[in-house]
DNA sequence: CCCACACCTGCAAGGTTCTGCAGACTTGAA
DNA sequence: TTCAAGTCTGCAGAACCTTGCAGGTGTGGG
């Protein structure tokens, strides 16, 4: 049994685990440091319950680590490069389909790079 | 319509696109230079139809790039950075199941990062 | 030269399996 | 009891694999 097929299907899971919009999102909302799930839900526009369903497999995974604080659980980012290392993956974002709107990543790489968390967009 | 939300989506193809134990195997096979589906099927131990078909969306999403000679159809990496960026990602990878299997990984990184094509695994 | 055949690749259809979402239920803390 | 968070279930949609077939290209016999 080749160790690159047994790398590479674990590798495939985590990828699957991060294709996903909400969770991306949710990765970079952690960028800057732990939150609780509602401040999540808020700052993303989602349902806590979705928020929570998200971080269930993130968390079986180890990409995120949680911590109890009476009724909240507080999340951060087990790894905290994993954020800069999804937005080195806009460099191979496909940019054919988009006539001069590809100004649309590098403003999201400023919003996602910047240490200041960003309130509007 | 926030920016992020579009490049989150965007993001999340990408990484869905590449979350396939057999497109991670055939770009890393890629990543020393272009080589034609009978070869990559050849290499990879899969049917060359297959092949095919994984090559179909990756090259729609500009991963890869194609170049006919004769009957052959020769495949290269758009960005040769991808493979490296893929790599990366070992880091993130829990090794919580793996007790002292964690080499595994190491083992494949090196097979990925050596210069010269490896024969035996 | 011409044509039939073999090879390489891409495309389509089918059946199976996986994933995401929404709603209801359970647990635990205040 | 009230509220927050997690878990479970059912369904709709997408992805995956196999198989069969079509297009395009060289190759060799006539």
């Amino acid at each position: 049994m080749p160790s690159r097929m047994i790398v590479s299907r674990e590798l495939a899971d985590l990828l699957r685990l991060l294709a996903h919009p909400d969770r991306l999102r949710l990765i970079e909302e952690l960028r800057l440091g732990e939150q609780d799930v509602s401040s999540i839900a808020a700052a993303l526009d989602l349902p806590a319950t979705r928020i929570s369903q998200h971080l269930a497999p993130l968390r079986a995974h180890r990409i995120v680590e949680d911590r109890r604080e009476g009724r909240n659980h507080f999340y951060r980012l087990t790894h905290p490069g994993i954020a800069a290392w999804i937005v080195e993956a806009l460099d191979f974002v496909d940019v054919r389909n988009r006539f001069g709107e590809g100004s649309h990543i590098d403003h999201v790489r400023e919003l996602w790079t910047a240490d200041a968390p960003e309130t509007s967009s």
